[in-house]
DNA sequence: GTCTATATTCGGATAGAC
DNA sequence: GTCTATCCGAATATAGAC
């Protein structure tokens, strides 16, 4: 029994490293300029081991969406909970991305800034899957509050994460140099005077 | 003399057909996606023509980008010289965006979405291009002028215009449905109050 | 289950005829 | 300058030993 424990243990090990090795290399040189050869010496494992524990390149990268996207569903679904007014939501969602941006850049590079269509034909966009679903969800439950003013949800999405995205992609792309939690109240707001009715506590302008 | 000229007309005709058919096979497949024989069989040339012409796959993805750059500088050049102020000037660029979304998608695709430092090694961040500076630059002029609150430049850059790339991106992914130029009312109005000192002319709520 | 060595496919690039 | 046919390297995937 504890035998099993530690192979199962490290099989769960191995399968991180080599989830943790193609994130690194998917998102320092992309998916395509990544051989399986590379994720098998930078993981420390066989290619054997790449392929039955995932089946492939395209498997490797495909669970590796999946694990993320549940990352980023959990976090919404904290800030879900943590708060009860769309603007302290979306405002925490925002922190959060920034904070994400700097510690987990990997995972924020490979979620908001990859092309996963290319390499994953038949997954559907990204913004339909469940987290993105949920922060419109967020802008739409605060439209029908009236805390948001009443305009296209589309419109009200792009307004309030828009600006945050677009922070994200200069900061990846090295255009930006200082952390991004250090833009995060002006930046806020400015995006919330965009589309809330209320105006935000630290808005005194 | 005549001959010479139709020789030269040919082969520009010839240069023509293969961009427009890598333009077309990037944006649809992306460029890993896309081998060289599919650019062939695309554009109706040889395999010999294109690196005559170019000089392999990669020197047309990098003739197709300096190019496609410079049509964006002229969009952005004729903007600055057509109106005085930031707002006009801003606004402007989001609806010939937004036009250009829908009429020259291809063109938004691969200027926009597209990864570019994936295949293109050396090329630096497209945000650092000249179109974009000159974007920036709108935003900086209008600060100085005091129609822009004075804020940091990335945060205001990002509030004018990332509402706009955001909602580009999820009409290129498909999300959104109806034609961008219908929301461009809507969203100019909600993106300039997060910026603009002097509200918008059709500003009345 | 993990590894090494091998096979097979594919795509970028070239050579040489016209 | 354009074309066709061919080459060569690289990368995915597999087979078989341990």
């Amino acid at each position: 029994m504890r035998a099993n424990r530690n192979k199962a243990a490290r099989n769960q090990l191995i399968r991180d490293d080599i989830l943790g090795a193609a994130l690194h290399l998917y998102t320092r040189d992309g998916y395509f300029n990544t051989s399986i050869h590379d994720i098998q010496r930078e993981a420390g494992v066989s290619i054997g081991s790449i392929y039955n524990n995932f089946g492939g390149k395209e498997a490797v990268a495909r669970a590796l969406y999946g694990q993320l996207l549940d990352q980023m569903e959990e976090v919404v679904d904290g800030i879900s909970q943590a708060h009860k007014t769309a603007h302290d939501r979306c405002r925490a969602v925002v922190e959060a991305l920034f904070e994400m941006t700097e510690n987990e850049r990997e995972m924020v590079g490979f979620i908001l800034n990859a092309k996963h269509r290319e390499f994953l034909p038949d997954e559907p966009p990204i913004c339909s899957s469940r987290p993105f679903v949920k922060l419109r969800d967020m802008i739409q439950t605060g439209i029908e509050a009236g805390e948001i003013r009443p305009m296209d949800p589309w419109v009200a999405a792009a307004c309030t994460f828009g600006p945050a995205l677009r922070m994200i992609q200069l900061r990846l792309d090295g255009m930006i140099t200082s952390p991004l939690p250090d833009y995060v109240a002006e930046l806020w707001l400015h995006s919330w005077r965009t589309v809330g009715l209320v105006s935000s506590p630290e808005d005194v302008s």
